[in-house]
DNA sequence: TTTGAGCGG
């Protein structure tokens, strides 16, 4: 018996791969002809296959697929276009983006292909270092020139209040500008250096202590705040204040929210006025039932004060 | 199960 020698190796075409992968189409069936492609010339081919339908008769599909590119028309206008004369700044420059007056925009585009190719990584490469350049802008607190930003820096507190201290930085000797009146930030008066009006209780030698201790400026971190847990997804703010207003004064109340649904995750921070109407509330609450669960609530450890808290 | 959004730069 001679074995059958092998066809020619036909050429890896990864569409056809993928009309039989995707297709709920069986490649060959027994009892049924076998697939067959033709071209039919402009661009067209055929294919024609057999299958069993439910009833299980014997069913002749064919498909005829366009090759035919939608960007054939654009690219005709573009080559069209291409072959215009160049006129303002570039007048008289041949064909094609010149550096001095054309930044040329990547070409964004998704690539199928089974494994690196030498001839991507180029382009990758040229995207890592725009990325890198990207990340490596530095990021300088304006008040104490640390590598935070602004908002989180660990002095803003001290810092924010002393007018001037911002832009200037470490100015060594306070004590010479204040003396030369001829410095044109002292002459500027108390607004600070920068010209950005600061409130007048906020102003250097301002008597600050009284401000504090009036119940001025309070963030979120000084309020006593409860967090709730094991709520149901359609707990709201409205339930929540009701439930604990009745221990004290209810300053806010938040509820965890998925972004997409608004759906509750499951927890809320509720913030008192007084500590005292929040330790009674975690107590009087917590293990409470809400909408068929058992409340648990528990002090709230502030943001900025939890590792890994944003 | 369970610790908030967003803004800069």
């Amino acid at each position: 018996m001679a074995p059958v020698a092998d066809p020619a190796p036909k050429p890896i075409d990864w569409a056809d791969d993928g009309d039989i992968d995707d297709d709920a189409i069986p490649p060959v069936t027994p009892g049924l002809p076998p697939r067959e492609e033709r071209d039919e010339g402009n661009g067209v081919k055929v294919i024609v296959e057999y299958k069993f339908n439910p009833e299980g008769k014997k069913v002749k599909i064919t498909r005829r697929i366009r090759r035919t590119l939608v960007t054939t028309k654009v690219n005709a206008a573009e080559a069209e276009r291409k072959t215009w004369a160049k006129f303002g700044q570039e007048k008289g420059r041949k064909a094609g983006p010149h550096s001095s007056t054309t930044t040329v925009g990547e070409n964004v585009a998704l690539k199928f292909s089974a494994g690196s190719t030498k001839k991507d990584e180029p382009e990758v490469d040229e995207q890592a270092a725009l990325r890198k350049q990207l990340q490596s802008k530095k990021i300088t607190c304006r008040l104490c020139k640390g590598d935070h930003f602004t908002s989180k820096c660990p002095y803003r507190d001290t810092l924010e209040a002393i007018p001037g201290a911002a832009d200037t930085g470490a100015e060594p000797e306070v004590s010479d500008a204040i003396a030369d009146p001829t410095n044109p930030a002292v002459a500027a008066g108390t607004s600070g250096a920068g010209g950005k009006y600061i409130p007048p209780s906020m102003r250097q030698g301002a008597n600050r202590g009284a401000g504090e201790r009036m119940g001025g400026p309070m963030n979120r971190e000084d309020m006593p705040t409860l967090r709730v847990t094991n709520l149901s997804e359609d707990a709201d703010e409205e339930d929540l204040r009701e439930i604990f207003s009745r221990y004290g004064r209810v300053i806010r109340v938040y509820i965890g929210r998925d972004r997409e649904t608004g759906e509750c995750k499951g927890y809320a921070f509720v913030s008192f006025e007084s500590r005292d109407d929040a330790d009674k509330a975690r107590q009087k609450v917590d293990g409470k039932g809400y909408s068929n669960l058992i409340l648990s609530v528990n002090w709230s450890q502030p943001r900025g004060e939890r590792p890994g808290g944003a």
